[in-house]
Order: C-alpha cells, then sequence, then structure tokens
DNA sequence: TCCGAATTGCAAATAGATTTTCGTTTTGCC
DNA sequence: GGCAAAACGAAAATCTATTTGCAATTCGGA
C-alpha cells in the first residue's frame, strides 16, 4: 500500500541532508488533509491551531522546500494572482472548478484534454510540458450552496 | 464592416465623458498590432518609439481605463504571476500556447473546451462562468525557435 | 476663442506578499 | 549525551509592479 505523504517527503528531505520537523509534518498534513488550495496565510491560520507559536516566516520557508522538493505543487489564481496557493503534488493529472457563490473546489479528471494536446502537436507541432486549468462559475444543485 | 479598434473604443469612452487621446489610440494601435501579450513595461518600450514623452504612468492608466470599459483584457501568466498581460478584449474564445524556449505565444480555439464544461454540468451540475486554460511547452518545427 | 474637466509627465509613494537577518532552539548522527 | 548543521520565531527588510499627488497641458463643447 501507499506510504503516508509525510513518510515519503521525509525521505525526500533526508537524501537532501534535510529534516522533517515538527513544522513542516504540520504543514504536509494540513495540506493533505485539505481538498482546496491554500494560501499561505491560510496555512498558516489552521496550523496555528495546532500549534499556536509556528510563525509565518517557516510556513513560507516550508512551502518553498517542499516545492522545490517535488512534493507540492504551487499555483496561481486569476482571481488572486498576488498569492500562490498550494496542493499536494498529484501524480494523476486534475483540474479544478471553483463555484463563485460557494467557494467550493470540485477536482475532476478527463481525457479531453489530452486530445487538446494532441491537437496541438498535430496543428503547430508543439509539445505542452505544463496545462494550467481552471474553471469558475456556479453549484446548481448542490445542497450546501446558496444558489 | 467592421469599425476600428480605435474608433469602437473612442465611442465607448465618449459614452462615459471620457477622451480619445493620442497617447490612447497609440496603445491601442500597439496592442491591435502585437499578436501576443504585452505587459506594461514592453507596451510603454514600444510606445516611445512613436511618443518620446509618453510616460509609463500613462501606459498603466491607459491600460486600466481600456480594460474597466470592456476593450482589452487583462491576463496573468503562471511564469511570471506578478505582472499583467494586456491583448485586444476578443469576442471569440481562444486559448494560448507559450513556447518555454522562445517565447513566442500561439493562439487556438477548441470545441473540446465546450465539451469539458459540458462534462462538468452533467457531473457535478456547476455551470462554468469563467474559463482559463494555459498551455506551456516548446516548439519541435518552429524555425525561429533554437529548440 | 474661452473655460472647465479630463489627461498627462514626473517623481514619489504604495502595497502587500514574500524573504531575510539574527539570535536561539532543534534535529540527526556518533 | 554532545555537537555541528539545520531550522525556528520575531521583526525588519525587500522587491517591484502599480498607483497617486500635483502642476502643467490638452481637449472638446459652447
Amino acid at each position: 500500500m501507499a506510504r503516508s505523504i509525510v513518510d515519503t517527503a521525509a525521505d525526500k528531505l533526508r537524501a537532501q541532508g534535510l529534516r522533517m520537523t515538527a513544522q513542516r509534518r504540520l504543514v504536509l498534513e494540513i495540506l493533505e488533509a485539505a481538498n482546496s488550495h491554500l494560501d499561505a496565510e491560510m496555512l498558516h491560520q489552521h496550523a496555528r491551531e495546532r500549534d499556536q507559536s509556528i510563525s509565518l516566516a517557516t510556513v513560507y520557508r516550508t512551502l518553498n522546500l517542499l516545492h522545490r522538493a517535488g512534493i507540492i505543487e504551487q499555483r496561481f489564481l486569476d482571481q488572486d494572482h498576488s498569492r500562490g496557493y498550494y496542493e499536494i503534488h498529484d501524480e494523476s493529472e486534475h483540474f479544478h472548478f471553483t463555484c463563485l457563490t460557494c467557494g467550493k473546489v470540485i477536482e475532476f479528471e478527463t481525457d479531453l484534454v489530452a486530445q487538446i494536446r494532441a491537437e496541438l502537436l498535430e496543428k503547430y507541432g508543439v509539445i505542452v510540458e505544463n496545462t494550467r486549468i481552471h474553471f469558475e462559475g456556479r453549484c446548481t444543485r448542490h445542497p450546501d450552496c446558496p444558489q
């Protein structure tokens, strides 16, 4: 069975002479539990619920570290392009829809994106290395969404 | 036949008691001629080739104005999320591919995106109002790209 | 041509997420 | 346990795209 994200991360860090600390574990656990993207500030808030003394600087340092190590992903949204949002790096490619009313994030997969990339290769001879897709809109049948 | 972008813009501005000035015309003409996105700095450089004295502040003010008026679009790229890029507002929906080697931008259309939105509606009952798609990668057969 | 409002250039100010400094505290290895 | 390197907290610094204050200029309608 798959090893925990924290364990995997610990190994990756150790391989570079870095350490798995309580703060890094905390950040990873929060990211793992979250089913949406968090920015540094939100992460810091959540983290303080479990460790009063964790600093925002440490959250930033941790996010940079984990991002460089390929353990988490960083993305920027149009709604708020000035700050980074983070999530656990996921092997299987997925995309996001955000409800503008209730803020809920839906993660979904589709092979239509692969078809778009195939079209790009065929028509323009370009190879896509990086795909950035984000939809925004409204829930219509979600009970928690005030419509 | 379609009226020129500058004329259309002039009307929209006049309707709000605003003026079409030489600087605004210049910015629009540069955006119209450019086949890729420009940021404020690049736009300013180009503009100075035709009007030595145009200021960067005016470029920013003009971009804001035209954006608010719906005449141009503003977008943020992953490669450089910290600055805005601008292009003439286009009725037909299109998407972008950027070559990470040569920086060239390809604009393309595809109906596969509409299919993705249809899938989202069917599977999750959500209505997409806002679509953000951007691909990055490499040219393979473009003569100007150093591969 | 005249006038008030809109616009511009210049330079200085802003803003706010992220980074760094520094002294102190942990961590992993022996 | 003990040590050197790594990491931390707090607060100050940074960075730089964008905005703004102000005096001068321009615009368009009357």
